[in-house]
DNA sequence: AGTATTTTGGCCCAACCTCGAACAAATCCG
DNA sequence: CGGATTTGTTCGAGGTTGGGCCAAAATACT
């Protein structure tokens, strides 16, 4: 039950449910693909004539194909249905601090090419190389002309409706308005958003794994920070001021250690990959930097060495990456109380040591949970390998094509 | 951008537009009334046409009526419409370990019968009890026939869709079903709901206060607990298993005070009345018992009187409300950080003495609140004197008039 | 082999909806 | 009184679902 928004509403016109039929059906394909047209008649519960009329516009958007036909018991043979992911391509951008991250991938979040290079900080310098960068890789696979957009990750707050860059401190941007910039320096629409934020999108609009099923989640991501993405009814959850799923500065405990924020004990002092290294090291290395540490003998050591080492037998590394999983769990804890989400997705470095800390961290989680059935909310294991912030960024292009019609 | 969920959707027929439409008109007359049929087809951007059909349907249906015909500078005098809200009318029921509050009540809140009574424990008796204080209190008012349902807000965890009382720990029930019982024993359609949701469910759609024109915020009733209701894009989250909001549990000091629910430390354990009693007398009140508290003299002494106490004078008390602000104020920081909502309404005794904690309240807000924007959220008194759970029991059977259709 | 049956996909018409325009009603003003 | 202006209604055009019908395709049965 829905209030509707007496200030900011959408009235239906003649062709609103045509439209919404489409998107479903469109959806349906998405889900359930190869479905012929007859079996998605059934699914919508509406009869196959309309489904023929949809389906034709969607073939005439191309949106979607027909495939092979497929087998029957008995009767006339089903064409199968596919959504056309293969050939509708995007950009991905994700800017940060270290370097800048480029890919060419479908719709589908799929690779085709990949690039890394250093971030320059001057936005109308980088806006340049970004658009002749771009323009190279799509020329290089000879897609110029079917590039449907460009998406971008940034570590900052985003206008999400102006695409305006509001603050993103270790760029050192304030007021940065790259969307409109780039759009106009390729040709190319421009979507931009968030890091954390756009890993929602990803799981939400891109995930094929166990839970991609939930509508109502939140995905936590543990790297320097803490951040959370919350998505309720298939919807992310920006917040008034775009500042929403900020769970990294809950507090554990309020005479907890300094967090960077400014204030002390909050949750991502405890959990985030440079806390898990201080314990390691006995002392905080929160003020050498927020990168790879310097370690007393000299090269760099991160997270992913420590890890390396826990799961070699160190038993200092063990001790410090399972306490990480016992404030980790107490702080999910908080999570799943307040918004009692259908599952859990956990990304970041420290998921390559859940084999050590799985069983702490639902350990924790149950001593601060309510109800058993919270206890018990499912966890995943949003895997980083797989660039999440760029396939994020693809989401950006790719979900419009998808979401549901803005009604009522 | 939201994603349609593949599993649980909803195709649009040949009336969903009419529907639709039907219903923004009908939110736009209780928005706005009284207001005039051009005037609605101009803030819907459709035709006068159009709005005239929508009118008189809902005119037919008895859900709006013209009123008397209003004032203009040149050309044809309109007819206003107005929302039918005081001749539709409904059963509030507040069932709580101390007593049973009983209301009738139009569909605005409005309230035309209170009565309050000793709650009874047995389900069965119960029901039969309240049936026929229901039929007495319709009969006395002459409005049998124009009762419209029966709502019920209980101190328990509710599946919303079965209408069955999973756990009231206070009442002593599990796994009772009281929502069917009581529809078979009065003929009326009953709508139950735990007590919290029901209060934000109250704001949502019937608050009339500054801040209602807020879409997504959230409601803290701060009481015996603490609970938090949500209300993203106009619609309450319920949570997976339906225990979302219960952000009176996180922590704010691991190794605080001990908690009822088992853990120590929570942000409930800080603020709840019991909590500010205790921090007043010196000494851990929580194992007494839930309700008023005897003083060392003989006599019950609740929050009520110690709030009298702060604002007489009394230094120690002043003293405890004081502390109890504090800790309200960084709990709310949680809670914004969280969700960052449109705005905040707190509930419970404790807004009383809001004189004299708002300004630590927000202090002690801005500490912890990441951005000055979320430390600015506006926050607004929920008044207790208007019997916030029988309103939100009200709304109970009202909303689903109101209500966007549920599409795609 | 020939016929009946089943299933898919397309087509048509009735019912319903929005949309634009034209029209009647009501009121003011010169 | 006649023109101007605004409100509310009516009607036809164009778009959409819903149900029935039909051709095509493939299997099962006689």
């Amino acid at each position: 039950m829905r209030k509707i928004n007496p200030h900011d509403f959408h009235v239906a016109t003649r062709s609103t449910s045509r439209d919404i039929n489409r998107r479903i059906a469109l959806n349906l394909v998405r889900e359930h693909q190869p479905i012929s047209r007859a079996d998605l008649a059934r699914r919508m519960r509406v009869t196959r004539g309309i489904v023929s009329v949809l389906v034709n516009e969607l073939i005439g958007e191309g949106l979607i194909y027909e495939g092979a036909t497929g087998e029957a018991a008995r009767g006339r043979k089903p064409t199968f249905l596919h959504v056309k992911t293969r050939d509708r391509l995007c950009i991905a951008l994700d800017v940060r601090f270290s370097r800048t991250f480029m890919m060419l991938c479908d719709f589908s979040g799929h690779q085709l090419a990949l690039e890394m290079f250093s971030t320059i900080f001057d936005p109308a310098e980088l806006v340049r190389d970004l658009a002749s960068r771009v323009r190279r890789m799509l020329n290089s696979h000879g897609v110029d002309s079917r590039c449907e957009g460009i998406g971008v990750a940034v570590p900052g707050m985003v206008d999400h409706r102006t695409g305006r860059i509001l603050n993103a401190p270790t760029l050192g941007w304030k007021q940065v308005d790259l969307r409109d910039a780039l759009a106009q320096a390729t040709g190319l629409p421009v979507h931009i958003e968030n890091a954390a934020k756009v890993c929602v999108l990803a799981q939400t609009w891109l995930g094929r794994s166990r839970g991609s099923t939930a509508h109502s989640f939140v995905h936590v991501s543990v790297s320097d920070g803490v951040g959370v993405g919350i998505v309720f009814n298939g919807e992310l959850v920006r917040g008034h001021d775009n500042t929403a799923g900020e769970f990294g500065h809950v507090p554990l405990s309020l005479d907890g250690p300094k967090c960077m924020c400014g204030a002390s004990g909050c949750w991502e002092a405890y959990v985030s990959n440079i806390a898990t290294l201080s314990r390691y090291f006995g002392r905080d290395l929160s003020k050498i930097g927020p990168k790879p540490l310097v370690e007393a003998n000299g090269g760099t050591f991160t997270i992913a060495d420590l890890i390396a080492r826990a799961h070699s037998g160190d038993a200092k590394a063990v001790l410090a990456v399972q306490s990480t999983g016992r404030y980790l769990g107490l702080g999910l804890a908080t999570v799943i109380n307040a918004l009692n989400p259908d599952c859990v997705f956990v990304g970041g470095e420290i998921t390559t040591a859940w084999d050590l800390i799985e069983s702490i961290v639902r350990s924790s989680l149950a001593e601060r949970t309510l109800t058993e059935a919270a206890a018990n909310t499912a966890i995943h294991i949003a895997s980083a390998v797989e660039y999440p912030r760029l396939r994020g960024a693809a989401a950006l292009v790719a979900a419009p094509t998808f979401a549901a019609p803005r009604i009522a």
